[in-house]
DNA sequence: AGATACACGTGGTCTGACCACTTTCTTTGA
DNA sequence: TCAAAGAAAGTGGTCAGACCACGTGTATCT
């Protein structure tokens, strides 16, 4: 494989072709896909620029080879833009100071989609947990993030959660009594009240 | 340089290095880094090792290489990253359906930032510019996003924009009369009244 | 049947060769 | 002396090859 006629590099063009396979053979997370020596062949490049492509995919997180066995496929969902994207974003000093106000509005979020997404069982779950455990208040929206069922979503969650941590704010302690309500509120299927509550135990947790 | 020790890849450890290099000599756009050979020795690594870390960085759009010249920074750009990303995003339904939901989710959230915090004046302001000209939903909603005041929120509405532009949806053809309709109740301070428009707006907008 | 050893396949890293291009330096000619 | 041309050096681009570390599968032994 040469480059005389087109522009790109040998690694942009395999990346590409892995990307036709990946679609053209259905492949899904965990799957496998060939050997290094043996894309070489196939796509007629060194072994040296598959690697680079394969390293590329890698650090996107599409891809995860490990020596001895193989290359195989990421569930892209998991990929890394949100973790890169946060990295310049988060760098910016004005995103500082949104960092609270974006992670309720999240919450808030992940609380209107639990409540439109989430059947009784799991709400009854959720309460039972409640009740029954010692929880951070972060333990808790993990749970309401997931309940969301936006895979996205719950991604941007954990980064503003991790970065919120970050900035040392204390964590307050935990006042179960607001969550326990909040809970109920769920369970009742009132998202006006379920807000309410939020905004309440937001209050409170702010002091 | 050899991996007996540590988990990490070798490319890994020279992404981490490149990145505190960058930090610690304070390298900005259009500055050239060392070449890969004299990377190979400062770093006791071999070329090829480099080269992966490089392609890696790469085609996250972070660096540039050109023949005969040498490694470049570039400035980030999110939406040659986030394009890249969804030609492999776009073979998994739910990952595009988290999307879309997340895009919906958290332009209502401007509507509600844009409702609490705009004076009279700005959205008189968005109502006559939606009157008077010509513009796309992605138009509108960067005025929404702009006028939510939050800068966070506003990055991730464009990343968010630029994610779902490259799924391929069809941009729907522009309704005005049901952003004006959004606008007026943006200005009768209702916000209820105004996610109903939203949903209106986007029921016929998927049509 | 279970444990052990061996062979093979896969990735991991490095070296080296050579090419294409760019930049810098040196030589030549006006 | 200055400008242009050519050569040398530097940079990236690609490939081949060597050899090691690990994982998996098969054969052999207890």
């Amino acid at each position: 494989m040469n480059q005389s006629e087109g522009k790109s590099k040998v690694y942009i063009e395999i990346v590409k072709q892995l990307r036709v396979m990946i679609e053209t053979d259905g492949l899904k997370a965990g799957d496998k896909i060939p050997s290094e020596r043996e894309l070489s062949e196939r796509l007629d490049a060194g072994r040296s620029s598959v690697r680079e492509a394969l390293r590329a995919l890698e650090l996107l997180g599409l891809i995860e080879t490990r020596r001895g066995e193989g290359t195989f496929i990421r569930d892209f969902r998991e990929n890394q833009l949100v973790q890169l994207l946060s990295t310049f974003i988060l760098q910016d000093k004005r995103a500082k100071r949104d960092v609270v106000e974006t992670k309720y509005l999240i919450e808030m979020d992940c609380l209107r989609q639990a409540a439109a997404k989430s059947g009784d069982d799991k709400l009854a779950q959720l309460k039972q947990w409640t009740s029954a455990s010692e929880f951070s208040d972060d333990d808790f929206f993990l749970k309401i993030a997931d309940m969301a069922d936006n895979h996205l979503l719950f991604r941007i969650w954990k980064i503003l959660k991790d970065y919120y941590n970050s900035l040392g704010i204390n964590p307050p302690a935990v006042n179960k009594a607001y969550y326990e309500k909040l809970t109920d509120d769920l369970l009742a299927g009132d998202i006006d009240r379920t807000l309410l509550s939020y905004w309440q135990l937001r209050d409170l947790s702010k002091e």
